[in-house]
DNA sequence: GCAAAAGTGTTCTTCGTACACCCATGA
DNA sequence: TCATGGGTGTACGAAGAACACTTTTGC
């Protein structure tokens, strides 16, 4: 242990990743903490990161760190930038590089794979360790910030989504109120949003041979009884929290093609 | 010398910070360079910085970097973000945190104050030393994104500046033209703009005793013969570079205290 | 059937864009 | 007096905001 020593003609800072996972239940913005086993701040919560090794860059640190500590594997991994106070670290100079990822629906739902790894609500966020309050104000600054023109909103969410879904997250995130029919407009007029056709269960047969787009979802179960398809196997994120059953909602993918394409060409345009 | 180590239980890189520094000559955008003297990289055009002493912070290193080696004292210097690829110094593993900055066209064409140091077209930037090439094209990707919100223009200016000007500035920034009209237009509505009245130069009473606005300029020149005021003591900034000349420009001014009134308030919309 | 949520279209206002004339200036 | 650049207003069209009723669903 004695000979593990590495030396240098100046002082070096350490250097270590932090990572700020955001993530949506459906109703609120939730942050990822883990809380602290060893010292300093032993007990307290922090974000999930550690020191940077001598062979990695800053990203791939923090991918190992989230992997290692929450059992995700997130992509959408973004740097929020370096934190480097002479004092944010009470062991040794440490120079901070903080990064923000996303996590989708079911993963929050899901809750945490690792001990001692638990889902915030922004607003019940106790006070971390380090400089990690700051770095969250930045983080949720930032968040806001790109939300307003980068579709990251899918990330949050599940591959298949209903548009009050969206609006939900959005509103969550910018803490304002939308007109649905507004932003079902808006949303669409992106090109970015593809529909989820519910159609597809019943294979691709039914539209052909069905012109007719007045039947109801009652009269389609009608020829596939006396087994009726199970009308919510994919809903149960619109029916969580929910006191009051409602008309079920059309479901929509992002369309990642259609939006990389647009972005190339210059065409994207989506501001809140 | 010798006794000058370092010790660590575990590797630690080294810490650099970058500056790039953004200018405006009148008609394109400049980038400040100094000539590496020492390796690596000898001879070779790098950002000012250098390695961030332990009892600093990066936002600090950067400013003191940029002060000894170009004479710049500036303000708004933002963080670009931290580079840290393995292999981006030959001569150990370092990270460097890059800010960016922008200097008044005073101070560009003043030319630097430093030895082996030039300010650059941006067409005409030379191979970089480490990875500064691809840091310059993630600064000029900032700064287009930055300037699309936030009014970051003005410290590309001296403090009064023509409509024009600033006109000619957002169009070689964002590398498209606008109307004259519009763009005029658009700035006002800002609210984020005073005029620079030159009946300042003749003094509070003037506006006063002499409310005819039709009066001209030569008019008022009389007023003040036979020692008329040099008009143009304020104005080579428009003439510069001019082969033929035009009607005099109005001169404005940046209302920082409305912006950030403004911005408190979320007042502030602009969007280029 | 009832309460709650989702689907949908129209009008009005606002903002952006296109466009042309006159004036001040220095040569 | 002329060539150049600067100051300014209007008319049109696109996009955003306001707004209500009907349908589906679970209870």
């Amino acid at each position: 242990m004695e000979n593990e020593k590495y030396t240098y003609q100046y002082p070096h800072p350490a250097v270590t990743t932090d990572c700020i996972v955001f993530g949506f239940d459906g109703k609120r913005i939730k942050v990822l903490l883990i809380r602290r086993g060893l010292e300093p701040y032993k007990g307290r919560w922090a974000f999930p990161g550690g020191f940077m090794r001598i062979d990695e860059s800053a990203e791939q640190c923090a991918e190992r760190e989230l992997a290692e500590e929450t059992h995700l594997q997130l992509t959408h991994i973004k740097q929020l930038g370096a934190f480097s106070d002479v004092n944010r670290d009470p062991r040794e100079r440490v120079v901070s590089i903080a990064f923000y990822a996303l996590a989708k629906k079911s993963e929050v739902l899901g809750g945490s794979d690792a001990e001692e790894a638990l889902w915030f609500d922004l607003d019940d966020v106790p006070q971390l360790a380090f400089d990690h309050d700051y770095m969250l104000r930045k983080a949720i600054a930032k968040l806001r910030e790109d939300i307003h023109f980068s579709p990251i909103g899918f990330d949050l969410l599940d591959d298949e989504f209903s548009m009050t879904e969206l609006q939900n997250l959005y509103e969550a995130i910018l803490n304002i109120r939308f007109d649905r029919r507004n932003f079902y407009k808006k949303m669409m007029q992106t090109g970015i949003l593809e529909e989820a056709d519910d159609d597809a269960l019943y294979g691709v047969a039914l539209s052909e041979c069905m012109p007719n787009k007045q039947m109801k979802m009652k009269d389609i179960e009608q020829l596939f009884s006396p087994n009726p398809v199970e009308r919510f196997s994919s809903t149960e994120g619109s029916r969580e929290a929910k006191s009051h059953p409602g008309r079920k909602a059309k479901k929509f993918r992002f369309n990642k093609e259609r939006y990389d394409e647009m972005k190339e060409n210059d065409e994207f345009k989506l501001e809140f």
